[in-house]
RNA sequence: GCGCCCGUCGUCCAGCCUGGCCUAGGACACCGCCCUUUCAAGGCGGCGACACGGGUUCGAAUCCCGUCGGGCGUACCA
């Protein structure tokens, strides 16, 4: 039987990274496997489900090139891939479990529940349902029901028995039947709850294994007993480790980004995305830390997955990111940077600057604030003040004999610039350092850029010259001043 | 509270299943040095962990028990 995997998404706000983290592990399965792997989205909360959600969920997995076999938007023999669309099958197999007596209907309002749950709580007892609809007889609640009253379907959980599986990445995982809940499956609207919906789906789509998060494992018993129930086989089950905020608890945006759009608008590369979060719980068997998806896919296997949280660490994002972004030819890197202002510069010009910034560049974020002062000449400032240990009017002497000299250097290249100005600094017996960082103030207006005389050389000769004279300027009015 | 999951450097990961090869290895970060006109990149080096306590064993990071710690769940949310 071919692996068939999914990954099932809800679709309330931005795009997670969580999201793209348990597709990533479920696609690298499914490819190695020679599998499917699907899309599904679980809008059965009503109040907070948005279309916008769901397009974004599909853009920015597709950004990071985990795209999918079968999904709402690409179709697929086992549709429809969202559930809002398969009430009637909820239904259906609602009423089954109903006939079977598995599930039972309750008529209990929700400011019955919740003051129940206030009693719990203040008693220090376990907050469960009490029961109180359990045990109705079957005709008198489905007379209640014909009869309009409102009402949900509930699981009937046995009294006691254990409840256990094999999870792929831990081990066998058990639970008690006394220590669980009578779930509701279908709400009050007719929607379905996560745990019908998603066992009646996992089932019909032919779902062959379930990987998701860790914080799904206290609902598994649950849906063990909804397959018993159907009489269905559960699928393998392998959950992954949590994604952790630097103070470890479960990744939230107001501890972390969380959102995909961010890492994009950040500037991460898809590619290096993909890497970081393969990072997280899974490593090859030789160690290597830098590896495409293919790769991952080739390697991949349970026992390589790790079972405690990883906290997301940007820094080493940043890093990894770092490392893809050098790698990139020239070409690709234009294009790369074309959202984040390169489209709106001169090519040629960009074209130059590229290899000056390439290994400084983290985030393609970075771009504008890294190269702004080769499209805008520098304000001249106090900081060509703090340049060195010399006086005011001998930081304008250098800066303008330098100008006069570049004046009429006629080849412009890098060398040349070079070799003409480290001449100059020796006849004068200008500290190096302090000379080229005087100039580099003079030109640049900062203290930090590529190469000075790489610089100098995309500038343009004509450029150069007239940032120098201008800071020579403004150094003679500070020395009046 | 109750249930479940987890516990190796600050962080990510290797080692654990199949005890000795571990005076615990790699990566990020940090610190220092080298290169160097600055910043990067690169090279070299440093700092730094088996949560704790018992047990099993000739021998435990590795097996068992307990404690402690962290996390998740405990919804007509997923």
């Amino acid at each position: 039987m071919s692996v068939r995997v999914r990954i099932a998404p809800s679709p309330t706000g931005d795009p997670h990274v969580g999201t793209a983290y348990v597709a990533l592990f479920n696609r690298a399965f499914a490819r190695q496997q020679g599998g499917q792997f699907l899309l599904r989205i679980e809008d059965t909360d009503r109040t907070r489900s948005t279309p916008e959600s769901e397009a974004m969920i599909f853009e920015s997995l597709r950004w990071l090139g985990l795209t999918w076999d079968e999904g709402p938007d690409v179709g697929g023999p086992s549709g429809p891939y969202r559930q809002s669309e398969r009430l009637p099958i909820y239904k259906d197999h609602t009423e089954k479990l109903l006939a079977s007596g598995a599930a039972y209907l309750c008529f209990c309002t929700s400011e019955r529940l919740d003051a129940l749950r206030r009693e719990q709580t203040t008693a220090k007892l376990p907050t469960r349902y009490d029961g109180a609809c359990r045990d109705l007889a079957p005709a008198e609640a489905s007379r209640r029901r014909t009869a309009g009253e409102a009402c949900v379907v509930r699981l009937r959980i046995p009294a006691s028995g254990e409840l256990a599986f094999d999870d792929l990445v831990r081990g066998r995982i058990s639970f008690q039947a006394e220590q669980i809940d009578d779930q509701v499956l279908l709400k009050g609207d007719g929607y379905p709850t996560y745990h019908l919906a998603n066992v009646v789906d996992d089932h019909l789509m032919g779902i062959t294994h379930v990987m998701r998060a860790e914080e799904w494992i206290p609902s598994v018993p649950k849906h063990l007993l909804l397959y018993r129930a159907f009489g269905w086989t559960p699928p393998g089950m392998a959950h992954l480790p949590l994604l952790r905020n630097p103070d470890r608890s479960k990744i939230s945006k107001r501890k972390q980004p969380t959102s995909l759009n961010w890492y994009r608008d950040q500037g991460y590369l898809p590619e290096a995305m993909v890497n970081f979060l393969a990072l997280m719980g899974f490593s090859q068997p030789d160690g290597k830390e830098i590896f495409p998806f293919e790769e991952m896919a080739r390697n991949f296997a349970f026992e390589r997955i790790t079972t405690s949280g990883p906290v997301f660490d940007l820094k080493k994002l940043e890093w990894l990111n770092g490392t893809y972004l050098r790698e990139l030819i020239p070409g690709a890197l234009a294009a790369r940077l074309a959202p984040f202002g390169a489209s709106a510069q001169d090519p040629a010009r960009v074209a130059a600057i590229l290899p000056l910034v390439q290994e400084r560049l983290k985030r393609l974020a970075e771009w504008g604030e890294l190269t702004d002062f080769f499209f805008t000449a520098p304000e001249p400032g106090p900081l060509l003040l703090e340049q060195g240990k010399h006086p005011a009017a001998e930081g304008a002497a250098m800066l303008e004999e330098a100008a006069a000299a570049l004046q009429d250097q006629a080849d412009f290249s890098s060398a040349a610039v070079e070799a003409l100005l480290r001449g100059k600094q020796a006849l004068r017996g200008w500290k190096t350092g302090d000379y080229f960082m005087t100039l580099r103030v003079a030109v640049t207006g900062r203290k930090a850029t590529p190469p000075l005389t790489d610089t100098f050389a995309v500038l343009g000769r004509e450029e150069v010259v007239r940032r120098l004279r201008a800071a020579a300027a403004w150094l003679g009015r500070a020395r009046e001043a």
